[in-house]
DNA sequence: GCCAACGTTGGC
DNA sequence: GCCAACGTTGGC
C-alpha cells in the first residue's frame, strides 16, 4: 500500500466534481513523465490526497482510492482534447492514467500553509523548490500526520 | 499579473 | 550532448 498526492486546479476539476461521479474517474490528461511513472507506480487500493492548487487558498481538501491500474490515456488520441499528444497516435501507451474513486472530503482542509508550517511536514515533496509534479509520492509518515491535521480518525 | 522554477524542444 | 529559448506551473 502505497500513498500519492494528486494535484488539480478545482477551476477545471475539484473533489467536489469528483464526489458528484457516480463512477470512479479517470485521472486523465497527465503529460510529464515523472507524474506518468508515478501513476505506473500506483496499485489498486493504494490511496492518495486531492489537493487543490493554483486558487484562493491551495490546500489538501480530501482523499481518493486507487481504483483501477495505470492503462493508456485515451485523451492524448483526441485531437479535440486540449491534452492531445499526436506522438500517442504511433505509441498509444506512451500516456497513463489510472482510475481514481472519492474516499473522503475533509470537513477542515488542510491548507498550504498549514503544510509549511508543520516542521515534521519539511521534507514534503510538495513543499520541495519549484515543486510542479502533478502527481506525488507521499510517505507512510506524512500520510499520518496530515490526516491528524484534518482531525480524520 | 508577476515571477521563479522547471521540463521540453530544437539547433548546432 | 550541450544549452538557449520557450511554454507551463503555481504561489503570491
Amino acid at each position: 500500500m502505497a500513498y500519492w498526492l494528486f494535484k488539480s486546479e478545482p477551476s477545471s476539476f475539484s473533489l467536489e466534481d469528483l464526489m458528484a461521479r457516480a463512477a470512479p474517474e479517470p485521472w486523465s490528461g497527465v503529460r510529464n513523465y515523472q507524474a506518468r511513472n508515478f501513476m505506473r507506480a500506483m496499485r489498486v487500493g493504494d490511496l492518495g490526497f486531492f489537493y487543490h492548487s493554483s486558487c484562493a487558498t491551495p490546500a489538501i481538501v480530501g482523499e481518493v482510492e486507487v481504483v483501477r491500474p495505470y492503462y493508456p490515456d485515451t485523451t492524448a488520441l483526441d485531437p479535440e482534447d486540449h491534452h492531445y499528444d499526436p506522438r500517442a497516435l504511433a505509441n498509444p501507451e506512451l500516456w497513463s492514467m489510472v482510475d481514481v474513486a472519492f474516499r473522503e472530503r475533509y470537513a477542515r482542509p488542510v491548507t498550504l500553509a498549514r503544510l509549511k508550517d508543520c516542521p515534521p511536514l519539511s521534507g514534503m515533496r510538495l513543499l520541495a523548490r519549484g515543486n510542479r509534479l502533478s502527481i506525488l509520492p507521499v510517505t507512510e509518515e506524512e500520510w499520518r500526520i496530515i490526516r491528524g491535521l484534518a482531525s480524520v480518525a
